[in-house]
DNA sequence: ATCGGGGCATAACCTGGGGTTATGAGCGAA
DNA sequence: TTCGCTCATAACCCCAGGTTATGCCCCGAT
């Protein structure tokens, strides 16, 4: 009955009671690609009955078969197949939150010491670091978070090896490279009229129109501001991304945000992007370190990872 | 010491004893919505202490403390919000795994038979049917996935009710709607040569360099021949996009692969996008029915959903 | 033909994580 | 004060998922 209630309320319901646990989704990613319960096992750690086990209450609780079992291995059915790679989504999602995880909790005694803005910790660096870890197994990361400044500060008290900014102007005492361009967007709900627009809205009638903001002071909003000459009307001020998302997606109005934290929303048509013209709402993602060190070792390598 | 050689091996290693289950990671998300343990635990449909003692496990485990408890509310750390924000990624793949599942489960009996040739039933349906399933929650959807010929004969059998198809050609008996365009692109791993061109690849140069191709028959295979004139020179010949996309990313060679296929390999830099120019890799996504029989009901609903 | 070995399943058992209820202890508002 | 909200602790319970021990099947090698 307290299902009930979390169907009604967000829709989300207990994903964990219909999604297999990582533990069985690891191993049926091994299963696929060694094709016997047996082998899979040996690679998981665990035995062959414990793997047999598992992949048949996953099927229990799927409703679909998803290997073939012969008396010489086990072939992924075509649902199987299917299964297979929407968990893989789900497992790579994992890593690369172990990958930060691991980055947060290893605060002290690290080689390589990373501080990076919100919006690229969020989104990029945890990507980073597993491309990091594949090529360089050994190599410790500790991650901080925070603002530009917060930033600045950290490589300049020699806290941190390197960093990563996103914005128009770079820290006095650092020196920097262009990583990457983020592109902020207008985003509405797909209910929204402007969702319907061909034509590219003006930047006057951007400007003109009250829009869901991020709190002043957040790079987002800074970016904002500059490009429409200081004027960004607010219908709400909200503290961070997610909210101003959830506040888009509700249908409460317009907003703009980086490109990089509407990707997943863009793709499942829970947002849609407005076309704009006129107005410049790109910035640059930029590696920086102070002024001089240019980086070297561990610092070079994720550097490097993280140029096109 | 088992635990040593998977980690030896695919560097993965017990991802499920480093991160959290589906479960703890929810209550983390509602946690961070509702600011407080005990609204979070209602809502998931535990009980307070439950969820107390969850966090704080969830908080030994990462090494990190997640959540400021107060006797008035609980407020995620900086360090939280980072986590929560990569927790839900993982939930967000999760929700779209269950989105299919539930598809893959419900042969029948639906309101809504979907057929859908591989690639686009692994990349894009899930996405689709969690926005559907948001804005029509009592749509009981069904998916049935094969090649083109196989989607063709289910909607002609009158089985399905709605396809999706990628390729040059519609099937006999068929109307379509083009609802996105999908990039064939060249790829390879970082480290390859062309990984570092800034200068488009020739046509040529791409047809006579052995490439990783899938199996001659597969919808990709087919968009590049023709593109190349009937051309393309195998370097291994492999039966699905996962192992292609293994061998790409381990050294063996470039490939030739949907975008939609590589997007996380190219945003975490496994793989590298080498521009080409001269050749014609685009091919169309297009929904599918039986001529004459235009999509209503739920079908409609779901077609609307897949149009930008 | 028969034996060995890889592959999977079944059975009986054990353990611990995660759930429950019951209770207590801060803190703020009425 | 006292209520009402927060979170924490304690004692208990259950079962999912692990283990070992075994058996059956099939194939290929002796």
């Amino acid at each position: 009955m307290s299902e009930e209630g979390a169907r009604a309320f967000g829709g989300a319901g207990n994903l964990a009671h219909r999604v297999p646990d990582l533990g069985a989704l690891e191993l049926l990613l091994a299963v696929a690609r060694l094709g016997s319960l047996g082998a899979a096992a040996r690679e998981v750690g665990i035995t062959q009955p414990a793997a047999s086990s598992r992949i048949r209450s996953m099927e229990r609780q799927l409703g679909v078969a998803l290997v073939d079992r012969s008396p010489r291995g086990s072939r992924l059915t075509d649902a199987g197949a299917l299964v297979t790679d929407w968990a893989r989504r789900i497992v790579e999602a994992a890593e690369a939150f172990d990958a930060g995880a691991q980055a947060l909790r290893d605060r002290r005694d690290s080689r390589l010491r990373v501080a990076a803005s919100m919006t690229i910790a969020e989104y990029l660096l945890p990507g980073w670091l597993l491309a990091l870890r594949a090529e360089r197994p050994d190599t410790a990361v500790s991650l901080l978070a925070g603002n530009s400044a917060a930033v600045a500060q950290r490589l300049l008290s020699g806290e941190a090896d390197l960093g990563f900014v996103e914005g128009v102007d770079v820290p006095h005492g650092l020196d920097s490279a262009v990583i990457a361009h983020d592109h902020l967007i207008v985003v509405t709900a797909p209910g929204h009229a402007w969702a319907r627009r061909r034509r590219p809205l003006a930047a006057s009638e951007l400007a003109s129109t009250p829009l869901i903001l991020r709190e002043k002071g957040s790079g987002t909003r800074q970016v904002l501001d500059a490009a429409l000459g200081g004027l960004a009307r607010p219908l709400i001020e909200l503290s961070s991304t997610t909210a101003v998302k959830a506040a888009v997606v509700s249908g409460a109005g317009p907003a703009v945000l980086s490109e990089l934290a509407v990707r997943e929303e863009l793709a499942m048509r829970r947002l849609v992007r407005v076309p704009v013209e006129g107005v410049a709402l790109a910035r640059d993602l930029r590696a920086v370190w102070p002024t001089g060190h240019r980086p070297t070792g561990p610092a070079r390598g994720l550097l490097s990872l993280t140029r096109g």
